[in-house]
DNA sequence: TACTTATTTTAGTCTTGGCTAAAAATAAAA
DNA sequence: TTTTATTTTTAGCCAAGACTAAAATAAGTA
C-alpha cells in the first residue's frame, strides 16, 4: 500500500515519461507537483529505496516496471472514476479532474474490479485518455493532432491534449466533443490556424486550439 | 476542509455521544480510534480550538453544533457511499464498510448531492441505519431490539446494532436481512434467548444475536 | 481523612512530507 | 579552459499526528 503522496509522485514521474522519452529531470518532477526541487529529491530518494524508481544522482528518474504498473494502476483508478463521475452522475467532462484527482486513491482491487464491469469496461475516459488494463497496460491508438492534417483531410476527434476547463468549455461552445467529425476546410501555413467543418457550422480555429485536440483519421 | 484524522475524531465523537449521554472521556474517544489517550488528548486539544468541540479539561468533550453537522456530514457520506455500493455495485452488507470508511473523506458537495439523487434519496444504509440529510438532521425512528420483543409479538427487521462481518454473515445463512419479519415464538427468562419464525423456519438464537437486531413493530 | 488506583494531561520524541538557505555538481558560455 | 549560470542535493527546520514516560488530577476505599 502506498501513500497518497507517493501515489501522486508515481503518477506525475509517468506521465512525464510518456511526454519527454528517457530520464525525468527532478525540476521536472518539481514542477509537476507544484512543489519545490529539494522537496522532489526527498521523494524520489524515498521512491527509489522502494525499487519504484531508478535515481542517480543529478542524473534523473525513471520507473522500474513496479513503479510503472503502481502509476498505471492510479491512473486507471481516476479514469474510471471520471466515466462514472460523467455517465453515472451527469458531471459535465470539465467538472471531473478534481474529484476523481481524490477517488484515485481509494484502495480496493474489488472495487476497481466492480466498477469497471458496472461501467462496461471503458476503453478511454471522458477526454478520450485510454484506461489502462488491470495489468497496467495501455493499447497504443493511432491518433493524430488536428494539426497535424492539411487541407481536405478529415476524420474523428477522439480525445484532446490539454483538458483543462477552458478548454473543453471552448470545444462545447463549438460543439465538439468525443466522436464528432471534423473536415479541415483551409489551412494557413504561416500561424498554423485552419478553418474546419463540424456538423453544418465552418469556422476559425487557432493553432492553439488545433495543436489540443487528437483525430483519428481511418 | 478537515482533515481525514480531524474527521475520524468527529465522527467517532458523535457516535460515543450517541452511545454514552454526556460528556465523553478521552479514554473512550482513544480505544474508539484505536489509538492513545495522550493522541486522544492532542487531537481533541485542536478541535477544541477549531470550535469543533467544547472541553474542559479531566471533564470530558462534547461536539458544538458545529462539529455534530460535520461529523453527521461525514456519516451521511459514509452511508450513502455504503447504499451505492450494495445498490450500484452488488456488494454484500458485511463488504462495504471499509471501502465507505475511504469514500466518507472525499470533499465534494457536488459529488454528494448528485450521488444521493442517483441513489434516490435513501433514507438508510445497507445495514438499516439512517443516512441524516444536507444539514446533519437525521429522522428519529421508533425502532427497538429484538430482545425486547415478547413472545408472540412480531416485527420487521430494520437495522443491526453491531455491524460486523461474523455477525452479518450468520443473519445471511438465516436469511434474515432488513425487511424480513419475524416472529417471536418463545423467549426464555434465564438466558434471554428466543425461539423465532422467519419465513417458514423456526430457530433458536441466543440473547446476543437479538440484542443486535433492531425490529419496527407496527 | 489519607491512601491507593485509575484517568487524563504534559513533555519530549518520531515519521512523513513539506520548506529555505547554502553547498555541490553539471551544463553553458566566454 | 575558465567562468558563469543552472540544476540538484544537502542540511536544518516546521506542522500534523502518532508514541512513551512521567506528572497531575479525580475517584474509590479503608
Amino acid at each position: 500500500m502506498y501513500s497518497l503522496a507517493e501515489e501522486n509522485y508515481l503518477k506525475a514521474i509517468y506521465h512525464l515519461e510518456a511526454k519527454q522519452q528517457g530520464h525525468v529531470s527532478t525540476n521536472a518532477i518539481a514542477e509537476a507537483m507544484a512543489t519545490k526541487p529539494s522537496s522532489a529529491t526527498d521523494m524520489v530518494q524515498k521512491l527509489a529505496e522502494k525499487k519504484m524508481v531508478s535515481y542517480v544522482k543529478y542524473k534523473g528518474t525513471s520507473l522500474t516496471s513496479k513503479g510503472r504498473k503502481t502509476a498505471a494502476n492510479v491512473i486507471r483508478k481516476h479514469r474510471l472514476w471520471e466515466v462514472f463521475l460523467v455517465e453515472k452522475l451527469d458531471f459535465h467532462w470539465d467538472e471531473v479532474h478534481d474529484i476523481a484527482e481524490q477517488l484515485e486513491h481509494i484502495h480496493s482491487e474489488e472495487l476497481i474490479t466492480r466498477l469497471d464491469t458496472y461501467l462496461g469496461s471503458p476503453d478511454f475516459d471522458p477526454h478520450g485518455d485510454p484506461i489502462p488494463d488491470k495489468n497496467g497496460n495501455v493499447k497504443p491508438t493511432e491518433k493524430k493532432l488536428l494539426s497535424e492534417l492539411s487541407k481536405k483531410q478529415k476524420g474523428v476527434c477522439v480525445g484532446v491534449k490539454e483538458s483543462n476547463s477552458d478548454f473543453l468549455q471552448y470545444l462545447d461552445k463549438k460543439k465538439i466533443t468525443i466522436g464528432t467529425k471534423i473536415s479541415v476546410l483551409g489551412k494557413e501555413f504561416f500561424d498554423g490556424s485552419m478553418v474546419i467543418q463540424v456538423g453544418r457550422d465552418q469556422f476559425f480555429i487557432s493553432k492553439k486550439i488545433a495543436e489540443n485536440l487528437y483525430i483519428q483519421t481511418n
